[in-house]
DNA sequence: AAGGTGACCAAGG
DNA sequence: TCCTTGGCCACCT
């Protein structure tokens, strides 16, 4: 079924190892400037062991926006296994991991 | 069809 | 630096 869930879906899937991605960037990428919270949406409803690598997606400012029951640190630590630099607040330097589309 | 909700964003106190 | 406020969009009931 084609909905604005399955191209976010598709689209995170795109992003390589190492880089990530914000909700804003995602969105407008999709053509869909400020459906930020559409995007965090989308990831918060994806399955268990989805193919898709959600913690890839950030907020704005390279800042992990992900309640710690959300399972904030999973995604930290998933991060750091690909040499992306995340500090204790969640931080992340964009200008190094910002994920550019071809 | 209408309203509520959210893994957002930016600005203001 | 933290919390609140207003605005944005798509999905669910």
């Amino acid at each position: 079924m084609s909905s604005i869930f399955q191209s976010i879906h598709k689209l995170v899937a795109k992003i390589p190892p190492g880089r990530v991605a914000t909700y804003g960037q995602i969105a407008a990428m999709l053509g869909v400037p400020g459906g930020a919270r559409t995007v965090g949406w989308a990831m918060h409803g994806l399955p268990e062991g989805s193919e898709v690598p959600w913690h890839r997606v950030v907020g704005a400012g390279g800042l992990v926006r992900l309640p710690e029951f959300e399972g904030k640190a999973v995604q930290v630590m998933l991060l750091r296994q690909e040499d992306v630099e995340v500090d204790g607040r969640g931080r992340i330097d964009l200008e190094r991991f910002q994920w550019t589309a071809e």
